[in-house]
DNA sequence: ACCTGAACACCGTTCAAGT
DNA sequence: ACCTGAACACCGTTCAAGT
């Protein structure tokens, strides 16, 4: 299932980890988040089945990468709860979003695909994170600056698929502008 | 290259190409896009090799499925052309083509992947529809209806990655709204 | 408790032998 | 000219043997 597993007690399995997990950033950087897994244990020094035993799915690898990344997110969007501007506090965390999820090429369909599946590992990391964008979001629907036919999660899902450059990973201009101004209210400006 | 092949001469060639083409709708519309080759050589029964002389990639299978849809398609966006709402012309051509393209799981993607990737096959089944879509589109925005800075091709790589229903296959409603809303320019209705 | 690499399964692709 | 299926390559996953 989703479980967060506990840290290593053995040095030389923490030592696997961390190797892993440097490995795994630097291939998924340069070939994607398909990359074969054969390529991490290799730079890592490791066996397949170290690999395995630290991260049962490539999602938890992924997990592990995002970790930070997400709990920034979970942070930024707490603290835009407090700003005044609703629609323009949702927008610029949108965007942060887009970033955010882009810095590995196809991460950003990894973690959209993820969050609303309650079998990955992305679920309960996002969950948080999940909670307080649907905050933010409801009250920009409350003040009727964003349409009500939709949900957060489906917001973030849609963004996550936007369309990306293949040679940087980033969302392609203009996918995001179109669909942040398909979901602010036109009669609301 | 992406050369559409001539039709086999010999009976059991063309007898073949047909048990293949009809076991690719079966096992693409259950399956999905991403189905092993495998079952549907097995399903037409036919060996490895057969299926590889008469599509040699996976994509040569879809553009020989898709064929009739996209030339619907193209004639439409023609058809359209002559109608007096550039807007609502515009749409309704939009949402046929969300449709079309989601008939099996996956092939929405495929379609939008292919469309502008010179080494696809798909590339040259769509291209005189892409022409005619960008005529209805040009239209559109020269008369101010929707935004300029996104090209025709763009938005048809846009909706065709919009998130499925993994059940149906279809497009989750309201993400096609949303896009559509989206292109269309506010202060011109 | 953890690591290793051989072994297995699966799938795509090629090609020598056959008709 | 076309078909067939064995053979190969690749990758993910498991597990028996080792420390």
């Amino acid at each position: 299932m989703a479980e967060a597993e506990p840290p290593p007690t053995r040095s030389d399995a923490r030592h696997n980890r961390e190797a892993l997990l440097i490995a795994a950033e630097d291939v998924f950087t340069r070939l994607g988040t398909d990359a074969p897994l054969q390529a991490i244990c290799q730079q890592a020094g490791v066996g397949r089945g170290t690999l395995y035993r630290h991260f049962p799915t490539r999602e938890h690898l992924f997990v592990a990468l995002m970790r930070e990344r997400v709990e920034e997110l979970d942070l930024r969007a707490r603290t835009l709860l407090d700003a005044p501007d609703t629609a323009s506090s949702l927008v610029e965390w949108l965007r942060l979003y887009d970033r955010s999820a882009t810095d590995y090429p196809g991460m950003s369909a990894q973690v959209g695909g993820g969050l609303a599946d309650s079998t990955s590992p992305v679920e309960p990391l996002c969950r948080p994170m999940k909670r307080n964008f649907a905050k933010l979001f409801a009250r920009a629907q409350e003040e009727g600056a964003v349409r009500t036919d939709i949900s957060a999660v489906q917001v973030l899902t849609l963004v996550g698929a936007l369309p990306k450059d293949p040679a940087t990973g980033r969302t392609v201009t203009p996918y995001l502008d179109v669909v942040i101004n398909g979901l602010l209210r036109s009669d609301h400006k």
